[in-house]
DNA sequence: TTGCTCCTCACGTCACGTGAGGTGGC
DNA sequence: TTGCTCCTCACGTCACGTGAGGTGGC
């Protein structure tokens, strides 16, 4: 699982010990034991860790809000109530607009780091290109 | 400096005693003073850091290259071997090369995330209108 | 003179890494 | 049986955070 999700069995259940993942089941003997969804979990928040460099606290409020969504979607599977299931759907739509603009800017700031250095390989290829003229 | 880099003066004192940036001369009284170069510097090691997510050794390690490519600058300048000259421009486009690289896989990665929240978002606002239309 | 920032230790904290010593599945 | 991975402490490490107590510029 470690290998799966990018990371050491350590880090997992150092996871596992902050709550930030449920504890896993143990198999006839100590081993712990993980389902797909687990891996899905727990590589979705590592990546999340990577790409935009959240703490762990942070991550454990977004696991938090996630399982409290997950709550609400059942409600909505259960309600027959479109009041209901709108106000539910635009809360949703809040969350994710929330991580969008997390994400984009993140993007945004990448992008321009990487024209930064673009426009220096232009510069270096050109004379590159001049000494070959002469 | 520290607000102008985006850390904290403590931030600064460790980058300091780490020998990645060099110790900063003092005023009168024991104040740290820096130049423009030095918070340009600094900004782009917290970028590196936090975009990249380098280690303080990694970061080292590029600061020295850097260093080695600066030095190389000075000879470049110096000289008139065109075979030279070329040969510190191709080592040169090899360091940006490996740069780039390393930041497009990372713009690629977020691009990903991003594209899936984005489908995410879509799916809840196509929900949100068809139940506006009953 | 009062407030604020700077300074240097030095201990604390976050997010794990790394043995030490022992057990379980192919 | 041999090798490998897993397990639980528990101490170590990296990258700073955070007072404690003192000094310097507006």
């Amino acid at each position: 699982v470690a290998e799966l999700t990018g990371t050491t069995p350590r880090t997992i259940r150092y996871y596992e010990e902050l709550g930030l993942i449920g504890s896993a089941e143990r198999r006839q003997g100590k081993h712990r034991s993980y389902r797909e969804a687990d891996v899905q979990r727990l590589a979705e928040i590592v990546r999340l860790r990577d790409l935009l460099g959240l703490s762990l606290e942070q991550l454990s409020q977004l696991v938090e809000a996630e399982a409290a969504r997950a709550e609400l979607r059942r409600e909505y599977h259960a309600s027959e109530e479109p009041a209901q299931r709108r106000q539910i759907l635009e809360q949703a739509l809040g969350h994710i607009d929330t991580q969008l603009e997390l994400v984009h800017s993140r993007r945004e700031e990448i992008k321009q780091l990487e024209r930064e250095l673009s426009d220096r390989r232009d510069l270096v290829t050109r004379r590159l290109s001049e000494l070959g003229r002469r």
